[in-house]
RNA sequence: GGUCUCGUAGUUCAAUGGAUAGAAUAGAAGUUUCCUAAACUUUAGAUACAGGUUCGAUCCCUGUCGAGACCA
């Protein structure tokens, strides 16, 4: 039990004991204490002035006197100030928390829950390569899985990709008209970016043909687009698709193995990781059962034209089409069948959608339907929703060529990792694969950080020229100090190894000194690592962890530049603070690792 | 037009209705005979505007202005 739920149980206990009144523990508001005060939590009167009708005052004096009183091994003192009683946790509680789990490898890992969950992210097409909005995806993704994970659900991992439609056909069609045979090997390119090359050729040749039309033949715009040629053969190219013929799908199935390999690439470099890949080629006639299961619950109507609707008024929403009046069914209708098949599949009690705030509308009707039909996964429906990447030249436009493309921005932070690291000159004992793997670990952590760092739900600003530092809140600061706190631990380490070479004195039980304001502020923090887990997986939000494992970084670093560790006053002291520092840096590790970020032993 | 989200230091981000609104960076000033200065310490600087609810509002409600997304 952590040590604010233990302050919530005692403040109710001696709530009632004092004045009769049950107050829930949960309902006391208990908030660290501010830097400026003394104390180290505080219980937050105001909200039972009311019910217990005294002042905060005197309120705050007599809890504040009957909990040093009953558990004075807890608390060793308090004060109080205007609404607030400020509490002192004794040392003997935390000095008693270090020697628990500084041995602990898992600190911090919640037990099980029972409770199964799929996340679904990544989710990219086929036809052009990932971009910096894919890489929020992808973190996030990976992130919300390792934090649910240590929070003690199962997670299973997904990935939807959608490999079929107009748009993969259209980079079919430039391939055939413009490649002349060309591969990715051929030209040395990575798959994904062969096949998006296609993409924008297509887009160049349809631009072209349309303005050809306007102009030439006085089209209007609209007609014009619909009637260039290489629009035409697209769509008939997607018929032939969706009829199974054969050189078409040769031609699919070709391209798409570009991709894949050209993003495995990818996904091993940012560590993205999938229990299952669903394809939509695979996946998109589902839920056309459900259509008519809703049909007979009534749960859908047939409007005059044979078209199938769901009336959602009633939500606050408005109709929504589930199939359409010529049979076919729409993107949702997919999505319906697929949740199904999760569930059927993996037993889930939670399926989690990592997919961008423009889709909002659509996951709520998605919810609001698999609810309406009494799908069991139906309420376990959440979208984490996450605001776009904006450059300071406005949002990214691929027509635009305004895309921070991924496998590039990837290559760049490793380049200023290497020119950072060399220009400091501490690694020349590294060898050189050990350098280059450095690289990559500083580089894409600092990448990684950068977009965890802030709140999902919020639309953040990517600028490349200005974004990345190595200094602050980043990654590589964190990483830095996990570094020097193994160095300090084989320092540590090598010092005692010689010493045990000597004979033992055995060493008197010393008095434990009395905490030191940085050491206690050390460990005030370590102890919230298993709640910090817990609200980062209630609120599915990693940057909750993100800024908590910088702020312990912090007070270590303060901690460090104060405190001597190998030169401590005492073997007593020393010893403390050893373990002190093996703690935080596990939390460090522990923490990165749920964010995705490694963390090097020297730097 | 309808629905929704967002406006916080120069900039990028925090803040379950609680104390004097926190960080980082950029700015100013310091710290290296001592465990890695990618560090530490000090300093200055912000809630778009106008009302309302509350003992107390960045947070809840209403309106105005501004930015964005979605649905037609």
């Amino acid at each position: 039990m952590n040590i604010i739920t233990q302050i919530k149980s005692a403040a109710s206990i001696a709530i009632e004991a004092l004045y009769g009144i049950q107050l829930a523990p949960e309902a006391i508001l208990i908030n660290a204490t501010k830097p400026e005060f003394t104390g180290d939590y505080t219980v937050v009167l105001f909200s039972f002035v009311k019910q217990l009708k005294k002042s905060p005052e005197v309120l705050g004096e007599e809890i504040g006197r009957k909990l040093v009183d009953n558990q004075p091994d807890l608390f060793t003192g308090f004060n109080v100030i205007k609404g607030f009683l400020n509490l002192t946790v004794a040392d003997f509680y935390w000095r008693t928390f270090l020697d628990e789990n500084a041995g602990n490898p898992d600190f911090g890992r919640l037990p099980a829950t029972g409770h199964k969950v799929m996340v679904e992210y990544s989710s990219p097409n086929t036809n052009k390569p990932l971009h910096l909005g894919h890489l929020r995806n992808n973190f996030l993704g990976y992130s919300i899985t390792e934090i649910l994970k240590a929070a003690g659900n199962e997670v299973f991992s997904s990935c939807v990709v959608n490999d079929r439609g107009i748009h993969i056909c259209k980079s079919m069609i430039a391939w055939q008209l413009f490649a002349d045979g060309a591969t990715p090997e051929s030209t040395h390119t990575k798959g994904d970016h062969f096949v998006g090359e296609y993409y924008i050729k297509f887009n160049d040749e349809y631009k072209r043909q349309v303005k050809t039309l306007v102009d030439d033949q006085k089209l209007e715009p609209e007609l014009a687009e619909k009637q260039a040629p290489i629009m035409e053969a697209t769509q008939k190219m997607l018929l032939d698709w969706e009829e199974g013929k054969p050189e078409v799908i040769a031609l699919w199935k070709k391209m798409n193995e570009w991709v894949y390999a050209g993003f495995d690439v990818t996904y091993a470099a940012i560590g993205s990781h999938f229990d299952k890949i669903y394809y939509e080629s695979n996946t998109y006639l589902l839920g056309k059962d459900l259509v008519e299961t809703g049909l007979q619950k009534q749960v859908f109507y047939k409007k005059e034209d044979g078209s199938v609707w769901i009336d959602l008024t009633a939500d606050g929403l408005d109709e929504k089409l589930v199939r359409r009046k010529d049979g076919t069914s729409v993107y949702i209708t997919q999505d319906i069948g697929l949740a199904e098949q999760k569930q059927k599949e993996f037993n889930i009690d939670q399926s989690i959608y990592v997919v961008g705030d423009e889709q909002n509308y659509h996951f709520k009707v998605l919810k609001l339907i698999c609810q309406h039909l009494g799908l069991p996964s139906a309420d376990g429906i959440f979208h984490l929703s996450y605001g776009m990447v904006e450059l300071p030249s406005g949002k990214m436009k691929s027509r635009e060529g305004t895309v921070v493309d991924a496998d590039e921005l990837i290559a760049d932070m490793i380049t200023i990792a290497r020119d950072k690291t060399e220009e400091l000159g501490k690694v020349q004992d590294f060898a050189s694969e050990a350098l280059t793997a450095l690289y990559q670990t500083i580089g894409l952590g600092a990448l990684k950080f950068f977009l965890l760092r802030v709140d999902p739900k919020k639309k953040m600003m990517f600028n490349p020229h200005e974004s990345i530092d190595f200094h602050g809140f980043t990654g590589p600061f964190i990483q830095y100090t996990h570094a020097r706190i193994k160095s300090i631990l084989r320092k540590v380490e090598s010092k005692e190894a010689s010493a045990s070479a000597l004979p033992q004195t055995p060493t008197p039980t010393a008095q434990p000194s009395k905490l030191l304001k940085q050491e206690k502020d050390l460990l005030v923090a370590l102890e919230q690592f298993p709640a910090t887990i817990q609200e980062a997986a209630t609120e599915q939000d990693p940057s909750k962890i993100a800024i908590y494992i910088f702020g312990v970084a912090k007070l270590f670093s303060a901690f460090y530049a104060d405190l001597s560790i190998i030169n401590a006053e005492t073997p007593e002291k020393m010893h403390f603070r050893t373990e002190l520092a093996k703690l935080t840096g596990r939390v460090i590790k522990n923490g990165m690792q749920l964010l995705g970020i490694q963390v090097p032993e020297q730097m």
